[in-house]
DNA sequence: TTGTACGCGTTATCAC
DNA sequence: GTGATAACGCGTACAA
């Protein structure tokens, strides 16, 4: 039953052009109050609501921005979705978003999917190299690129500093007296766990110990696994870093269950900080990237390129980065 | 720089009419085979990408659904977002989030920049009256309430039993032995809540029992407010029913914190099943609303919606009920 | 101040 | 099969 009403219509209903309706309802001065009030009148009766679409055609202005992401729920992606929100908000922006899955395939086609949809490109894809997006992915738009490794392709980027995190990660766990300390790692393809990977490696080196590595998947699942492989040899570790808080937190649930004490025993510690890493018992220690922060700041990275035009995008390029920093909890905390 | 590439470039590129172009990249069958292949060059060339605003203006679809939520982080909302992003995907189509921060009138303001631009609505307002949405928020599209109270303004909906949900979580308590039970009410404004609560009473009153009604907002630090005053008082409740998880695992936090025992000294039950209730020590007896569920089901309902063009929309109003269903765990299992 | 007419990038309907 | 051309709904020079 009818189709939606145009603005024509209201410019029909209210007695004067097309023109003149697009500029009352828009709110511009060049118009007599007596038609701004006839046309207002005629758009609320006939529930006249502008077509989004067409306005965009028209302006070539979405007021959108896309976000990419490799999956859109979990805590720690519903920690960014939250910084986005807040920093579109400010900004008067909305917010069109898609899970790429992991695979850069589909990120590469979630972005065409939102060509001419929105008015830049808010991108995650910590499992891409470099060269596989640089080229599919700006179409001519503004682009921020979250996480990944620094410089990801001269694009402008915020990125976390997972390699002196891990890094302090380790240190720390040296500290609180452990000499034995192992590794969860994140998925192998995943740009970030190889730097974490690489920041344990270096801190075991420096601090001259022996490494050993377990294989995850950041899901507590894989954490909760790895302890399991812990528990079946001779002699346990004295300490765990684990490349995220999830896998941290499948670790604990793992050790609890078998008599573990943590952090007596083992001591644990995760990265990123979410939210969950505070009820856990015992509150897991962990590297407070700024997950928050990060969605918000890209935000304002990408609102600011669009405003300014995007002109030398990649010229101050200047790629922001975060210094992770040590949250000692229950977990890890000894003395 | 450079405009982006229209399909007007591509067919002049190509050789060919800016008509047999567009058929090309569709991949329509009414082209021959020689000038598709001219064409799909051209425009890989070119790295043509189609203008999605166009596209939706000519088509009048959008392949867009529009999702309007009280707030889009969360575990709760998470849970949500991840049902829909999977119905999503399965229908091939994208989402156009946006949180209403517990407001009506943010609501609709959503709602209206959304119009155009997406081919449904997905809104979930639980503190809306059905009056305050169902004038202005339907914009000749689909629709479908997500939550709320049953039947809400005859628009096709999903939503939980909060009432018997709550009953049944009175009951449980009350087989485990409970004979003080108290409850932490959500938001007042809340319709669930205001549902739960109603459970909550009746279920007391079917038990002779006096009920203790502790004022809540849904958060953790509600759930940890409460507990301390009934910590005040002379005579602890011996069980705590929660208007929500967060608010139940608050409530454990404060508890552990004081060196109360759970479920020995007080049993406590949820309600949602929010993925942290598993990770919580003791885990969190719950209602699982199923939320994942409903995001994909209310998906799948609007998806169907705007297939058949929504003809009678209100007519198939059929609001969808899910009966929550009783999850125990240590936090109230005293056998 | 107001109205006319064109353009935004695509799709769809025609003739050819 | 292919190519003009009219929508789609709106903003906006430009002219009046």
């Amino acid at each position: 039953m009818a189709a939606s009403v145009t603005l024509n219509d209201v410019a029909k209903a209210a007695g004067v052009s097309i023109a003149s309706a697009s500029r009352a309802i828009n709110g511009l001065d060049n118009v007599t109050e007596e038609v701004r009030e006839r046309v207002l009148a005629a758009a609320g009766k006939l529930k006249y609501v502008p077509h989004g679409a067409a306005r965009a055609l028209a302006m070539s202005r979405t007021n959108t921005i896309g976000v990419i992401l490799p999956d859109i729920y979990g805590e720690f992606f519903s920690e960014i979705i939250r910084g986005i929100d807040v920093g579109a908000r400010a900004s008067g922006l909305h917010i069109l978003v898609s899970g790429s899955h992991g695979d850069v395939k589909e990120a590469v086609k979630a972005a065409r999917a939102m060509a001419g949809r929105v008015d830049g490109l808010l991108v995650m894809a910590p499992y891409a190299d470099a060269d596989d997006l640089s080229g599919k992915l700006p179409f001519n738009l503004p682009l921020v690129m979250m996480g990944g490794v620094g410089g990801q392709a001269d694009l402008p980027s915020l990125v976390v500093d997972n390699y002196s995190g891990a890094l302090e990660a380790v240190r720390h766990l040296h500290e609180q007296g452990c000499r034995r300390i192992a590794h969860i790692a994140g998925p192998e393809s995943n740009l970030e766990a190889q730097d974490r990977l690489r920041g344990y490696l270096d801190g075991l080196k420096e601090a001259g110990l022996s490494p050993q590595v377990l294989p995850g998947d950041f899901t507590d699942g894989a954490g909760y696994a790895a302890v399991q492989t812990l528990l079946a040899q001779e002699q346990m570790p004295d300490g765990l870093f684990a490349a995220n808080d999830m896998m941290a937190l499948g670790a604990t649930l793992g050790l609890r269950e078998a008599g573990v004490s943590i952090p007596d025993d083992i001591a644990i510690i995760g990265f990123d900080d979410i939210p969950v890493t505070r009820y856990a018992s015992p509150p897991i220690s962990t590297l407070r990237a700024g997950v928050f922060d990060i969605g918000r700041r890209s935000l304002e990275l990408l609102s600011a390129l669009i405003e300014r035009g995007s002109a030398e995008a990649s010229a101050s390029a200047a790629s922001l980065i975060v210094r992770p920093e040590l949250v000692v909890r229950a977990s890890s905390r000894r003395r």
